[in-house]
DNA sequence: CGAATTTGACCGGCGC
DNA sequence: GCGCCGGTCAAATTCG
């Protein structure tokens, strides 16, 4: 049998896993993966694999595949992997399990005992990289929280004095809550008819995307800047009162009229971190990365040790968000209908780690892939390539 | 030489 | 009203 791969490009920061020979999970744990298989065998299964929603059940392809009566030429699964923080898995050891044939890149080789286990060995490698980033997210979740006053309970524990936090946090307030957000003013005493007052100038409720990326970066390295595919132009440098570092401000220099801006400084605790905040959207496509080049995220994911995950916060609230589409969108796991809890690492690693989360992922994606054209046309050219051979 | 970056000046919001 | 601060502008400088 032969197993065609075919990976759709959302564009950046999504993490497409390409068809890695050797090294099917490498993007499954800096963020999520999504391969399009085609194959050859029945389609008798193919109820099957619709009921099992995304997940890759090895014997029933087998069983299909092995005999062979095929009622439909084509069959295709889409596989989500989309588990930041399970142990080696299920699916992974199905995938090891599968006869040599199905694994990636459509590569017929047989896999030895002793790739086996170096894949095991990257797979415990990686996870436990990918808990280290769930706890980065935490933290930063937390922090946001925290600043934004949202917990209502004590502030953050910064060496400020109160006058000076205060300013602080009614600047950040502002970054962070443009437009209709009633969530933070109502706690703080204010009320949900604020949200009115935020969108008199045009009567409508205009939502302004508030995300921050963090890149570890070598501590040495002053440039300040971090890639995500799009063309960024400096109009600004400025040494903030709360980080010696300096941060930089960036224009989006793909479209005049892009009304994207991004800001750039050290973390403060940490001078190997770079914290990317993005304001607005993108009104434009994602300049088309160079052939064979992985998306910003991915990329920088495989060097090792970067964050292709974003904390927003946006009018709705706090949310965590792991940008999987262009033009700024973002598949959201919005908390915001909630009482904010309060920035409990613990609580934010489970609600991270939990099926809801990861339910409300695949069906964000899912609904990404289907409404992009671009998807749907390589996925009629991908099975308009099959379909002659029979 | 044009484009990109740097950097000091300026502006506006906010707290006091 | 004043000062602080973050954000932006634009002339000067650097780079390819």
């Amino acid at each position: 049998m032969q197993i065609k791969y075919h990976t759709v490009s959302l564009s950046p920061p999504i993490c497409i896993a390409p068809p890695i020979p050797h090294e099917p999970f490498k993007c499954l744990y800096n963020c999520t993966w999504l391969c399009l298989f085609l194959f050859d065998y029945s389609s008798s299964r193919a109820q099957q694999q619709r009921d099992a929603s995304c997940s890759w059940s090895s014997s029933s392809m087998d069983a299909a595949w092995r005999g062979g009566v095929g009622c439909s030429p084509v069959c295709l699964d889409l596989c989500v992997g989309l588990s930041p923080v399970r142990e080696p898995s299920a699916a992974r050891h199905e995938l090891l399990d599968r006869p040599a044939g199905c694994r990636g890149g459509g590569d017929s080789k047989a896999i030895t005992n002793d790739e086996a286990k170096i894949l095991e060995a990257k797979v415990t490698q990686m996870s436990e990289e990918n808990r280290r980033l769930t706890e980065v997210i935490a933290r930063l979740y937390g922090g946001q929280i925290a600043r934004l006053g949202l917990d209502g309970s004590a502030s953050p524990p910064r060496p400020v004095s109160p006058p000076l936090a205060g300013r602080k946090r009614s600047r950040e307030s502002m970054e962070t809550a443009n437009s209709c957000d009633a969530n933070s003013n109502r706690h703080q005493g204010g009320d949900a008819d604020h949200a009115e007052s935020f969108a008199a100038d045009d009567g409508t409720c205009r939502r302004i995307k508030v995300s921050r990326v963090c890149r570890r970066i070598d501590p040495s390295d002053t440039s300040l800047v971090v890639k995500d595919g799009y063309q960024w132009r400096k109009y600004g440098q400025k040494v903030t009162r709360d980080n010696p570092s300096p941060r930089a401000y960036f224009r989006c220099a793909f479209a005049p009229s892009c009304p994207v801006k991004k800001k750039v400084q050290r973390s403060a605790e940490d001078s190997s971190l770079l914290v990317a905040t993005y304001e607005g959207e993108h009104n434009h496509p994602h300049p088309s990365p160079r052939a064979g080049e992985l998306p910003a995220a991915a990329a920088a994911a495989g060097a090792g040790g970067s964050l292709p995950c974003s904390i927003s916060i946006n009018s709705s609230g706090p949310t965590i968000t792991l940008d999987l589409t262009k033009n700024g969108g973002a598949v959201q796991v919005v908390e915001a209908a909630h009482p904010p809890p309060p920035p409990d690492l613990k609580e934010v690693c489970r609600e991270v780690a939990s099926p809801e989360f990861r339910t409300a992922l695949v069906e964000q994606m899912a609904s990404a892939l289907t409404s992009d054209p671009k998807f749907t046309g390589a996925l009629a050219a991908a099975i308009l390539q099959k379909l002659p051979e029979f």
